[in-house]
DNA sequence: TCGATA
DNA sequence: AACGGCTTATCGA
């Protein structure tokens, strides 16, 4: 530990279960010599589980352990919150933290739980250190302990008045301050590509690697590049592109193994090595090219081949496919902004800069055409994790932070270990024991109190009221603000606070159930997702707004909890999690059903009419200011919940059905919500055909304006029917979008995109059977998760995939005609134009127009 | 035509 | 490897 000097800036981040000491390893940024400094424990930390078997029986039992086993067994003492009691559970303590399972596994031998048994001991070592990753310490030498001298940076003090109003979180406020409001270090960061020699219809494997490696990339976050190309003598030089990088080095090599070399030796000057997919492919290929050429020992890669893991030992690995994979950070840190997981859509999406597309395979480029092919890989991998002033680099320091998670786990886990990890860490702040999920299913029980609407779920979920359909002016939006966390917490929902023990409370009856909740103690859960609303509705969304010289910082705050406390109800409803609590789910939704109710009732004895509503909406029909007011402040005294006034439309259009209908708003902008034309399977034509319409409806501001808009919107609906018929449109234009959610081989049903899957499936293998001796391609080309691209056709299976399609496959017009039809009938049903001659089937949609 | 399923 | 609610298309009885 002599390594470790005091009062030097140092960055913890990440622990990891260190297999050759079998203890915790720790990771920590040294900001001075700019490496990451490995090192074991060393706050000699010991593991252990806990049981509630009385010391005498465990003692009676320790025979059966093998020696070297157990330590210790003590009795401990612990707050049991879901009992509201103290427990006295024996502490089994053992010598290495592999040795928990073995001792859970003889208790189970005796019919004997375990607690605490399954945290993994690199997180365990976490919540009893109270260490955060992501967050700046000092070593304290003389008291051989990590110590903060300065916690919150400049600029990034929360107001007296926020905190004085946050204090009822149990010291929450004060952890806040201490581990999350500091700089996020900067660190050297690389990316690196590879690519390998490849045969058509083989897939380079790290179980197999036959394939040399050709051409190897790198860019760092100081803007170096370097190639490495492997120089082989049937390959043509080729010529450099136009704009080839002035600070780019090429380095060729003769022999792979010194390739391999000088790229180990370059990865080793890095404490962050991102990768799109790296853990899956790049380095387990690098690695294991690297056992085959037999100079394993120079490579720095730990692969684990059972985790799919690939690890450094003086470095961290972000795999970026994987950050960007997890839907919590799709949906809520970037909005849905990709819609494929795959570099090429991300990057596209992210950055305006794809992938190189390639008209020939790898192994028909030339040199520089392979080096513009995987530079290009490795820059935008790079790019992306610098994305908008290193947003996602950022988000994933921080988001490590609040989640007490190392670094590499944050990346590679989703947000439900996240939010484990946030209330196992609060639980061993306070000093509560940490339930199994089948103490809170035995005592809580596995019913519910509703009945879900929907066939094969377990509860009752949202409230979707039944619109009004119709052209309506001047609508108001009054929505909820993060309706389900803020009633998690201000009606006190947790595991231990619903359906508690005291009989008092059980007065306090959650509408529409037999549920009760707590009155005399704070829920935990309530707290950790009370806390995260309150401190960045009341603090961080206004302060991101106007502090300018901090902004960048509280947006990546605000962001981060928000992806959360988004999250955070799903995760409560789900049986995977280790707290699941079902009547706590149920609560939620019943609460929230409850809300809006309420407002509506509200609404409408203050004359105002209520149009449409979903969840945590409500659509106003031109209110008066003063009354909106009036409901707002109701909401806020009677619900305990924010309402807040979204949107004005200067007009919507609901149809009869739910979550279906578009507005206008008054800067002539448009939202569509359901509506088939905005569907990512709807053929391109029909979506373009959509958009068109929409741009004419958006530009109505009255009445009159409509008829106007809709001798337009006749002439482009003509349009699309004669372009139809001409057979104006290209496959493309025409294709549907599917996804093959299951392999080809598993589906029962054979329905339209089965169909044209297997149709691509049997082409491929035919063109692979007739170069390879009629040999089959074993793994098969088409696999699930692919989309799938078809148009309807007349002849034989009804469907072409579009790959297929030629000039004398004729798409099937009929077909495609109650497309159109039912696409704007659902956009004009609601109109006054009439389309109920159209459905009985007396003309069609292009002779009511004429 | 209707329920089941994706 | 977060929830439930809702719409649409298709299959098979």
């Amino acid at each position: 530990m002599n390594e470790l000097k005091s009062q030097q800036d140092y960055f913890l981040l990440s622990t990891v279960y260190d297999a050759e000491s079998n203890g915790a390893g720790i990771k920590l940024f040294d900001v001075s010599s700019q490496k990451i400094i490995y090192f074991l424990d060393p706050y000699g930390h010991e593991p252990y589980c806990y049981s509630l078997e009385p010391l005498s029986e465990l003692k009676a039992i320790e025979a059966e352990f093998p020696p070297n086993t157990v330590k210790r067994i003590v009795t401990t003492k612990k707050k049991d919150i879901l009992n509201d009691s103290i427990v006295n559970p024996s502490q089994i303590v053992t010598v290495t933290p592999s040795e928990v399972p073995k001792v859970r596994d003889i208790l189970k031998t005796h019919g004997w739980e375990t607690w605490e048994s399954r945290i993994k001991y690199h997180r365990n070592w976490l919540y009893d250190t109270q260490l955060v990753p992501g967050r700046k310490y000092w070593w304290d030498e003389s008291n051989r302990k990590f110590i903060s001298p300065q916690s919150i940076s400049e600029g990034l003090e929360i107001p007296t008045p926020v905190i004085e109003s946050l204090a009822k979180y149990s010291g929450l406020i004060q952890v806040f301050q201490d581990d999350f409001l500091q700089e996020i270090p900067n660190l050297p960061i690389v990316a690196c590509d590879i690519e390998t020699e490849y045969e058509e219809g083989q897939i380079p494997q790290s179980s197999d690697p036959k394939f040399p490696i050709i051409c190897i990339c790198l860019s760092d976050n100081n803007n170096n590049e370097i190639a490495l190309v492997l120089s082989r003598k049937y390959v043509e030089k080729g010529k450099p592109w136009a704009d080839v990088p002035q600070n780019l080095n090429i380095e060729s090599f003769e022999d792979e193994k010194l390739l391999l070399r000088r790229t180990f030796e370059i990865l080793k000057k890095y404490s962050v090595i991102c990768s799109f997919n790296g853990d899956n492919f790049d380095f387990p290929y690098l690695h294991a090219r690297a056992r085959h050429l037999k100079i394993i020992k120079s490579s720095p890669i730990l692969w684990n081949r059972r985790a799919k893991e690939c690890n450094f030992r003086n470095a961290i690995h972000l795999d970026l496919y994987r950050f960007f994979h997890n839907v919590a950070i799709k949906t809520y840190a970037f909005g849905n902004k990709y819609q494929e997981e795959t570099l090429d859509a991300i990057a596209s999406a992210l950055l305006g800069i794809g992938k190189i597309s390639l008209n020939k395979g790898i192994a028909e480029l030339t040199e520089w055409e392979l080096i513009r092919y995987c530079l290009r890989d490795a820059r935008i991998t790079r790019d992306l994790l610098l994305y908008d002033n290193s947003t996602p680099l950022n988000l994933i320091f921080i988001l490590a932070r609040i989640s007490r998670m190392p670094i590499d786990d944050l990346v590679r886990t989703s947000v439900s270990n996240w939010v484990q990890s946030l209330f196992y860490h609060e639980h061993r702040r306070r000093g509560y024991f940490i339930p199994n999920q089948s103490d809170i299913h035995l005592l809580k029980g596995g019913g519910t109190s509703t009945e879900a609407i929907i066939k094969g779920k377990k509860y009752k979920g949202a409230k979707v009221i039944d619109p009004t359909p119709g052209i309506h002016f001047n609508v108001a939006v009054l929505d909820f603000a993060s309706l389900y966390p803020s009633i998690i917490g201000t009606k006190n929902l947790s595991y231990e606070t619903l359906l508690c023990n005291h009989i008092e409370c059980k007065k306090n009856i959650v509408p529409q159930t037999n549920y009760w909740v707590c009155s005399k103690n704070r829920g935990i859960m309530a707290d950790i997702i009370g806390f995260i609303k309150d401190i960045r509705v009341m603090w961080l969304k206004p302060v991101s707004k106007e502090n300018l010289s901090r902004k960048n910082f509280f947006q990546i705050l605000e962001r981060s909890l928000k992806v959360l406390i988004n999250a955070s109800y799903g995760v409560l409803g789900s049986d995977r999690f280790p707290l699941y609590c079902l009547p706590v789910a149920d609560s939620t939704t019943a609460f929230g059903r409850d809300a809006i109710n309420k407002t509506i009732e509200k609404a409408e004895s203050l004359d105002i009419t209520v149009l449409y509503g979903d969840t945590d909406s409500v659509f106003l029909l031109s209110p008066p200011k003063e009354r909106i007011n009036e409901i707002i402040q109701w909401s806020k005294k009677e619900l305990e919940v924010g309402l807040e006034m979204e949107k004005v439309y200067k007009y919507v259009v609901l149809s009869q059905r739910k979550k279906n209908y578009f507005g206008v708003y008054e800067d002539g902008g448009v939202e569509v919500k359901g509506l088939m034309g905005k569907k990512r399977n709807t053929p391109p034509f029909l979506q373009d055909g959509f958009n068109e319409v929409l741009n004419l409806l958006s530009q109505v501001n009255n009445l009159e304006e409509f008829s106007k808009a809709k001798e337009k919107v006749k002439g482009l609906i003509k349009n699309i029917y004669a372009k139809l018929e001409k057979n104006k449109y290209s496959p493309e234009e025409l294709s549907i979008t599917m996804q093959l959610t299951q392999p080809l081989g598993s589906y029962k049903v054979n329905s339209q995109h089965v169909k044209a899957a297997r149709q691509l499936e049997n082409y491929h293998q035919e063109l692979y059977m007739s170069k390879h001796n009629g040999k089959k391609y074993d793994e098969g080309f088409i696999k699930a998760g692919q989309l799938i691209r078809f148009v309807k056709t007349k002849e034989g299976d009804r469907v072409t995939p579009v790959e297929l399609m030629s000039k004398d496959i004729k798409h099937d017009i009929k077909a495609y005609k109650s497309m159109i039809e039912s696409t704007f009938d659902q956009l004009l049903g609601a109109l006054d134009i009439n389309l109920e001659e159209l459905a009985s089937g007396q003309i069609n949609l292009m002779e009511f127009f004429n």
